[in-house]
DNA sequence: TGCATGGTTGCGTCATGATGCAAGTATATG
DNA sequence: CATATACTTGCATCATGACGCAACCATGCA
């Protein structure tokens, strides 16, 4: 679950361009220059060029050169697999009767304080 | 699709401790007293209270009073069904042969360019 | 080769937020 | 009522990051 719980998946969507940017390549649903998608947001060009460098690096775009044209692309069933997984993990550690929580997973499970002091979870 | 991407939430989850706290409430998988949590991370006990509230006021945690002790909780099955609600408006307005396309929701679907200049999206 | 177009990068500024300490509040307990 | 416990809040500090502007590549075209 850990793994699952990435902060560097959710701080690539923590801030609002970025997601406007997201979402608007989610509904195109093609690949589009960074020129066309700048005009999604009233924000400077380079900012939105840094965005799109930001969500790629965070494996929420797939990118594409084409001359000097540069596209990006929201790989739309990726990512709402890449949602799917974080629920599975949580519902893989706390879920129903305990059944799905895995005993290598130090800690877990309803019927023991995984939080001991001194575990630092770092 | 701009309803289930919420800032807000992705907000709450992309500091590290906070994601920690969440996580380790998780794992207890049940109500656990604010300092009982501290004791997850390496940070002060007043953090972790702030953290906890922030938690609970982007609705990933639930609170109890009992006296003096405020016990946190989270909310796993919700959790995971708020995520599963992501990838469920992701695949509904970018699904496959674009059959699970909303109309009402303009510009959605592979064959419109939804960032038409002007288009702000604010 | 010269110039326009499409993006990227450097840099300074500003706002937000994470953190720790100290003080404060509220609830038990003697 | 005094004191300890469990948290919260005010405040100062510091780091991160979002933004715009300007300068800079890199590609295409005349």
């Amino acid at each position: 679950m850990d793994r699952a719980l990435d902060p560097a998946l959710f701080k690539s969507l923590c801030d609002p361009t970025r997601l406007t940017l997201l979402c608007c390549l989610l509904k195109c649903a093609r690949p589009a220059s960074v020129g066309e998608i700048a005009a999604c947001c009233a924000v400077d060009l380079s900012v939105v060029s840094r965005h799109l460098h930001a969500l790629r690096a965070a494996g929420m775009l797939r990118v594409q050169r084409d001359g000097r044209t540069v596209r990006y692309e929201a790989p739309a069933a990726a990512l709402a697999e890449r949602f799917r997984d974080i629920a599975a993990a949580i519902d893989a550690c706390c879920g129903p009767a305990d059944a799905a929580c895995n005993p290598s997973d130090a800690g877990c499970g309803p019927s023991k304080n995984c939080c001991s002091p001194g575990d630092t979870h770092a």
